[in-house]
DNA sequence: CGCTTGCTTTACGTTAACGTAAACGTGATC
DNA sequence: GATCACGTTTACGTTAACGTAAAGCAAGCG
């Protein structure tokens, strides 16, 4: 560890992925470390940039459209109408994820709903052992 | 459209889908239409079916995942233990979806934070700007 | 009757995102 | 000096989720 800057099977370590799948990101131009006698290096920023990489893959976004987020990080548009179209897309962006996250609770409070019915399931079925057992117990009285 | 079931083109044109989609879905078991003289016809429930695994598609859902929370809805688990390992894997899936909203609600932030990046320099270049007009009008005044 | 529209099945093609294996090059170490 | 641990390149394989094309049936219509 070479101070500030990473080896490829570290920062696999660290991400929980293969080197294998950094070198392929490398291979499709997501990623560019140096050289260091044909070894890769990889600095803080690319560090970062695969953890966002990641990060975008784990809400189900392709490698490109990661890609496509992060590099609107760096604007370097220089004129009004580069700044001006980036906010659009920008935009677009945030009204997919927007809708995406609506999606995302929708789900989530339909679990909500499917554990309530289990629990409510498991209850009923506790309440009608208990009561097996009483009346196994002592077969004389039913529900009163 | 015979009253409360649905064609294969209606469901299709309905989620913006190909019939291809459709079958795609059946030949992997993930829905069941009947059929009416080898034509296929999709319930109301059929249809909500696949309305599910498409929002599940959404927020990054492999079909095969979202299939598997959908057949949550209908318990049908009699026994405590199935009860149980049920409550359990919702758990997890929960656990997984509220990792998931905070990567989107993280990455939405990073897009306001750019956003207002862009809005910025747009703002610095229209500075610019006029005052650049301002002193190819009157070459004499540059800020006092 | 022929044509169109809508449906069917069968089957091969495609893209993304890697997996897996082979064959090789470096030090470091036993 | 052989064996690791770690890295490299090249290349073929794999899975999911469809796309696309071919060939054919059935109903309605001018």
């Amino acid at each position: 560890m070479s101070e500030g800057s990473y080896s490829i099977s570290e920062l696999a370590r660290e991400f929980g992925i293969t080197t294998r799948t950094i070198r392929f990101y490398e291979e499709k131009g997501y990623v560019h470390p140096r050289r260091q006698g044909g070894q890769r290096r990889y600095t803080p920023a690319d560090r970062v940039r695969i953890k966002l990489i990641l990060r975008g893959k784990r809400i189900g976004l392709s490698l490109a459209e990661s890609v496509e987020i992060i590099d609107m990080y760096e604007p370097g548009a220089s004129n009004a109408a580069q700044l001006a179209s980036l906010i659009e897309r920008i935009a677009e962006r945030r009204a997919r994820l927007l809708r995406q996250r609506a999606d995302l609770d929708a789900m989530l409070e339909s679990l909500d709903e499917v554990e309530g019915l289990c629990r409510d399931a498991l209850e009923d079925r506790r309440a009608e052992d208990s009561a097996r057992a009483a009346a196994t117990a002592s077969p004389a009285r039913r529900h009163a």
